[in-house]
DNA sequence: TTGCTCCTCACGTCACGTGAGGTGGC
DNA sequence: TTGCTCCTCACGTCACGTGAGGTGGC
């Protein structure tokens, strides 16, 4: 049994055959990841066979994003194996798309407002990413999503009806509260009943996002959370008003 | 109206106020993106007001994910202006989107593999790899979807059935071809319906994918899209068996 | 001899992280 | 005087792309 002195290839070869670049080669050579069988007199790279299986492996696993240092792992059966590692890198790879689509969600909604508001003011872009960032801490992905399927069917205008509305009520809160209205008095139904309207508008009857509303006004400071149209007082007897 | 000589913030003031890191704001000042107002005697950067909305700009561009230097060109005012920004950047995010979805869907499948064949050695890998590369190419992503929930539907046994019948179809067949049949012969009769009912099952009765399909076997080498089961006499034998 | 293929440096990428080694400050 | 904050280099990251400058080969 004589070892033929088999195929060989030059790097050039090796690359046509694969769609890779000569660079990419000598960088793997570089890293160790595919050394080549030999070296002609002249320098030249030799790969055999065994170096162009072990690159067609390569590029298998490239393919599947895996980074050159864990494919060198389960080439050389260190690492727990092949399904562990493409288990791990599955997860991570679906991490990583669950956040991108959150940053398309913030630029669709950042291209939304500029749509409305022509070219508007950095610093409005700013105002609106900070409310965003806000939405983001208090709903998940998921209630955001329903949040503004909701907000979409009311349009532009429903939006604007809603603030309205709030804005009178808070009006008619702080003249009561001015006048040292008890938050039970009767008197204060009609506010009751405009609030619990609005909210149940808002939240769609949805129980989850009725409680995500909540945390927010109980952990953040209401005059951000309102832009201005609520201050601590006020928040605290409105709170007490709708409680009654 | 004397020009105050108003508040400065040091280096770690803002990198509090904004969530950066110090090293962040070396790093603006050293590509120019944030130079502070001036500096101590000591050398600490001593940031104005100007400075600090400036970074909140900063702040607020990256959390779209743009890149430092396309938000220097928004800030300083070259550039086409921000909405043309917001838009061209999201639709760079869809297609990064785009692709990651699809390198998900390669791991998921191998994952799948993996999962049925225990732990199979690379080379299985490689030659599933290329079976879907192969179908990449000639089906959409949404094709691809389509036909995955058919095989989801049929399982591992069905896909095996179709498998057996296929093989049994083209058994029948290179005997009539070896035998010089007349492709047209009203005896490939039983195979010619089988085929027919093989096809549908795996089309779903949907022309694209019927066409893409077709295409495959034009533009593909049959002994490859076959897994060596038909070499290029047998496919052509085939195809007028089934014209017929 | 002319192309063609190959070779080895070596810098650049993007937005910082992470030390090393040293100095001013309410 | 002791911490604390600040300073300036300068290397490393990941997988190569892109020259520069030079040499062997069926």
């Amino acid at each position: 049994m004589t070892e033929a002195t088999d195929r060989h290839w030059r790097v050039g070869e090796l690359a046509r055959m694969t769609g890779l670049t000569v660079r990419a080669l000598h960088h793997y050579d570089e890293i160790g990841l595919l050394r080549p069988q030999a070296r002609s007199f002249a320098g030249y790279r030799l790969y055999g066979e065994r170096d162009l299986r072990r690159l067609y492996r390569i590029v298998a696993l490239r393919r599947l994003g895996l980074p050159l240092e864990e494919i060198a792992a389960v080439l050389d059966g260190d690492e727990g194996g092949l399904s562990i590692t493409v288990h791990r890198h599955l997860e991570a790879v679906e991490a990583e798309l669950a956040q991108l689509a959150r940053l398309r969600d913030r630029l669709i909604a950042v291209r939304d407002v500029l749509l409305l508001e022509g070219e508007p003011s950095i610093d409005q872009l700013t105002t609106t990413m900070e409310a965003m960032a806000m939405l983001e801490r208090h709903y998940t992905p998921d209630q955001l999503k329903r949040l503004k399927a909701r907000a979409d069917a009311l349009g532009g205008e429903g939006m604007q009806a809603a603030q309205d509305a709030w804005a009178e009520i808070y009006d008619a809160l702080r003249a009561a509260m001015e006048a040292g209205t008890d938050p039970a008095d009767p008197s204060l139904e009609p506010q009751r009943a405009r609030a619990r309207e609005l909210i149940a508008a808002f939240t769609g009857g949805e129980a989850d996002i009725a409680a995500s509303l909540q945390r927010a006004w109980c952990t953040e400071d209401p005059e951000e959370l309102s832009h201005g149209l609520v201050d601590r007082e006020l928040a605290t007897y409105a709170g007490r008003v709708f409680a009654a």
